[in-house]
RNA sequence: GCCACCCUAGCUCAGAUGGUAGAGCAACUGAUUCGUAAUCAGUAGGUCGCCGGUUCGACUCCGGCGGGUGGCUCCA
């Protein structure tokens, strides 16, 4: 008779065969109605799951960060009962629920779903989970598996079987009269999906190779409680609020014009002032930081390109080469190869090492039109990019130093958390197994050091060397890919390059390459949504707006704006005849952080009133309050909000 | 690039079944001088993304191209 251990330190003997609901049940009858999943030794496991060993169990229910997966897994199968009810030719492929609030499942069809059809399905969902059909859990042998998912002609899900390791149980899971290949798990019965919603639909290709046929992927969204699936959706509509691409349009930061070309962005005046200000920051830090500045081409031979390895492991990214003087040239994808001639142009000594070069330096590299988006994805962009070169006796305390530097940097910019991956040897990849895993291990060595969390992504290195990514939590808690760091040993030796060692023998240098916001495009992007636009006052391209109530007051605005420009604000005034109201309005749309507003009172005492955008007023301010308000809020650098 | 959808005034959007277009906001002009998110009136503004086809006639139908959106794949 096995024994559970309890999350409470209980035991519990059961017979053999009894699974977690049973469990459940025994502790409490209406644990057991909440169940909606086990977990045991940590793993999440399905309520039919048969407990034959001593293992430590315990019970999720609907309070468990996990129980919405759980739902939305249960939901997939609903959707797919829904679709195959509705178009009984269809095959089904595989669902997925990650982490994203989301649930999706593949079909093979020889039509695209459109929103009617999705409507339809939603509402035969919605009929499923009404009759409460329980989900049960089969055993079965693999042949006995592929028989029957023969006779119901899902041919596409024996491919699926073969994934499934030696050993591991195979598992049909039936509501209703739909059965599916599953591990699970599921709720106890559909009546326990309190609220579904099916979002979007697209192709997708089989099995993520485009080489394959596509299949119609539905996305949905299911939850235990309609308020849940409610607040989900206005998660949703703010996003859409603090899109950067509309707010981009609405402040008139930056533009996209299909003259120019698609992934090539128009900075407006405003939009250059906040690149302008985070680049002066940039600059600055950077030079008190220990780097040195460096400016380099956008073009060069394409020799140079065939040196560094670009031209064959980075082709599908780059431009066309142009023809100068009968020798051809391409438009930089990468930095590197500039940096790394600079390095060349004499011998170096230990002693001069490290050397750290940055820059902000403009990149072009061929996206495919359907990845283009926004600010995000482009096909022209600025990088802050950086290369340290290093002697192997610094490389790991250099690589820490990037690291504190990096979050120092995004301190300031208003992110405090971030999601860490150390990026491994790709398939595609130059160099050794030995110097890969050298690499590898400096930048682990150097992320244990720091202390920061960090995850391991498998094969998702750069063809010269493994990289860490960041990842900035915003302030809806999506994450933004950012900064990069990658140890290299190829490009040295690709360009032989050395330095002279304290034993007068001639050594490569290793090369850091990184990026902290990673593009200017990017991360203004990204701080556009984080802030939903109400960028902080040391970053606002307009700081202040003067706001006269009526004309009588507009010599006086005009000195108030002069003076404030004159201690290096960026002020505005409106003196058109409008309402203050009006005014105001504007001015908040804008986001403006600060409306000096100045009417009879203010002008006789030669004072301004203050009215935040956050809505706050103060009244009474003198000029010199509001100077020394504003350097103590510029100085902060954070935001209220 | 692939799949689906979309493209009407600067912006947001209306415009069954084919008969060459409208609103709100913005802009401009005038009046208003008004204390914390929209004062009133008037004016102007569109080869309905582009090219071709069908038709007596196309913003509406068909085809191609361009651009966009959501995915796939890829990525700073």
């Amino acid at each position: 008779m096995p024994e559970i251990r309890l999350p409470n330190g209980d035991c519990l003997k059961v017979e053999d065969g009894s699974t977690v609901l049973d469990v459940a049940q025994k502790i409490g009858a209406g644990l057991a109605k909440a169940a909606l999943a086990g977990r045991i030794d940590g793993k999440l496991v399905d309520l039919r799951t048969p407990l034959n060993q001593n293992v430590t169990l315990e019970i999720v229910t609907s309070k468990d960060p996990q129980a919405d997966d759980v739902v939305r897994h249960s939901a997939e199968h609903v959707m797919a009962d829904a679709v195959k009810q509705l178009w009984p030719d269809v095959q089904i492929d595989v669902g997925r629920t990650d982490h994203s609030e989301k649930f999706q499942y593949d079909f093979k069809i020889d039509r695209a779903f459109t929103p009617e059809d999705l409507e339809k399905i939603e509402a035969k969902m919605k009929e499923i989970l009404k009759s409460k059909a329980p989900f049960e859990r089969e055993v079965v042998t693999r042949e006995e598996a592929k028989k029957r998912l023969e006779e119901m002609g899902e041919h596409l899900k024996i491919s699926r079987l073969a994934d499934i390791p030696e050993g591991e149980d195979i598992t049909l899971f039936k509501h209703g009269k739909f059965v599916d290949l599953c591990r699970g798990p599921h709720v106890q019965s559909t009546s326990q999906i309190g609220a579904v919603k099916l979002l979007d639909s697209s192709a997708s290709y089989w099995r993520g190779d485009e080489s394959n046929e596509m299949l119609q992927r539905i996305y949905g969204t299911a939850f235990g409680d309609k308020k849940a699936l409610a607040e989900y959706l206005e998660r949703i509509e703010e996003a859409k609020r603090r899109d950067h691409r509309r707010i981009g349009k609405e402040l008139d930061l930056f533009s996209v014009s299909e003259e120019v070309g698609p992934g090539l962005i128009l900075w407006h005046p405003k939009g250059a002032l906040l690149r302008y200000l985070i680049e002066e920051f940039w600059r600055r830090e950077h030079i008190s930081g220990g780097y040195d500045l460096v400016f380099t081409p956008h073009v060069a031979r394409a020799h140079l390109w065939e040196t560094s390895g670009h031209s064959s492991f980075y082709k599908e990214n780059m431009y066309s080469p142009m023809d100068v003087e009968e020798q051809p040239y391409l438009i930089k994808p990468m930095n590197c190869p500039f940096h790394i001639q600079i390095y060349n142009s004499k011998l170096r000594s230990y002693r001069d090492l490290p050397f750290r070069w940055a820059e902000l330096g403009t990149v072009y590299r061929y996206e495919r039109s359907g990845v283009l988006h926004g600010l995000l994805r482009v096909r022209g962009f600025t990088q802050d990019d950086a290369h340290l070169f290093v002697t192997p006796e610094t490389l790991n305390e250099e690589i820490t130093r990037v690291i504190q530097f990096m979050v120092h940097i995004y301190r300031a910019m208003g992110f405090t958390e971030y999601d860490i991956y150390l990026s491994t040897k790709p398939e595609k990849a130059v160099g050794s197994d030995e110097d890969w895993d050298r690499a590898t291990e400096a930048l682990r060595q150097a992320l244990e050091k720091t202390e920061l969390p960090f995850e391991i992504d498998p094969g998702e290195g750069v063809f010269y060397g493994p990289k860490i990514d960041i990842k900035v939590r915003d302030s809806l808690n999506r994450s933004w890919q950012c900064g990069t760091i990658q140890v290299d040993f190829n490009l040295p030796a690709r360009f032989n390059l050395e330095y002279v060692d304290k034993d007068g023998n001639r050594r490569a240098p290793i090369m850091i390459h990184r990026a902290l916001l990673g593009s200017m495009e990017r991360f203004v992007g990204c701080l556009i949504e984080h802030y939903a636009g109400a960028l902080p006052l040391w970053l606002s391209p307009v700081q202040a707006v003067v706001l006269p109530i009526s004309d009588k007051q507009a010599s006086y605005a005009k000195e108030v704006q002069d003076q404030l420009v004159a201690q290096g604000f960026r002020v505005e005034v409106d003196l058109r005849s409008e309402k203050l109201g009006y005014k105001i309005r504007e001015a908040q749309v804008q986001k403006i952080p600060y409306m000096l507003v100045l009417g009879e009172r203010e002008m006789a005492q030669r004072e301004v009133s203050i009215r935040k955008r956050s809505g706050q007023q103060q009244s009474g301010i003198s000029l010199e309050g509001l100077v020394k308000l504003f350097r103590e809020e510029e100085e902060k650098k954070i935001c209220e909000r």
